[in-house]
DNA sequence: CAGTATCCAGAGGGATACTG
DNA sequence: CAGTATCCCTCTGGATACTG
């Protein structure tokens, strides 16, 4: 260990900018907030944080250089959104310079099964999905 | 059968909008265009739409009907990019009224496995999720 | 019935600059 | 290093009205 490492999961010195709290129109038209949910994974960064936290923990900007263009602003975002699900943790290391560890929850492990299975459902159909494009598209304007 | 049943899943005789093509901004940071596939997955409607699908076609309104919140214009919208995608059929049936159903195409019904799998861990998690969210916004502003 | 067209508000998200 | 604060623009998506 380097030093004392301060675990929270839920609040340190920051104080929230505003969290917009996802808005969620209320179309219980089907079970419960599964929409919730698959804001979450739908959203444009959630799933390729989780997957780059997938082996190890990471830091910051190791994430951020990682992911490839993912501006900070977002980064921190999704990070944000994805603790205060409980899917990952938030360590501060208080050295110099500081040093901030984010790593999967138990409970952000057991969506990688999931979502990597729509991940390889992805890569393989794929080739079908853009085929099925260019056709489409191909005889709307030729 | 009801008469004679135009199957095409191309085009029958609209001309599109627009049909924003999604702007992905390129960041092929991770594999191929997995984010495209996300992106028709995380949008707020084509899950609904497919699981709707998944026993039997549905027409136009039922499936308004049964989704309860979505409006007409997305739910044309959405139907419109699963067809391009190759994941729904268009029937249109030339009666008076006209009549048009939609059904998962294999690759439709292929992509259920995945969303399910998702759909079944977002309602276990989802009181874990709830409880999270709690937990960190409660410490943030009591 | 099954759309299309138009308008419009708000959320998502990028760029940049500044801070402890 | 790890953020926060601002600005700004695009895209999403809802409401409404009209058409074959």
């Amino acid at each position: 260990m380097t030093g004392a490492s301060v675990q929270e999961g839920k609040n340190s010195s920051h104080s929230q900018p505003d969290l917009p709290a996802q808005s969620l129109p209320a179309h219980p038209g089907e079970c419960g907030g599964i929409s919730e949910v698959l804001a979450r994974v739908g959203d444009k960064w959630s799933v390729l944080v989780v997957m780059m936290l997938r082996d190890e923990p990471r830091r910051f900007n190791a994430l951020k250089r990682s992911i490839d263009g993912i501006s900070q602003h977002m980064l921190t975002l999704t990070l944000r959104g994805l603790e205060r699900d409980g899917l990952v943790t938030r360590t501060v290391f208080p050295t110099t310079p500081p040093r901030v560890d984010y790593a999967l929850t138990p409970l952000g492990h057991s969506l990688r099964g999931p979502v990597e299975a729509l991940g390889r459902w992805a890569m393989e159909n794929q080739p079908a999905i853009r085929a099925a494009r260019q056709a489409y598209d191909g005889h709307l304007e030729p």
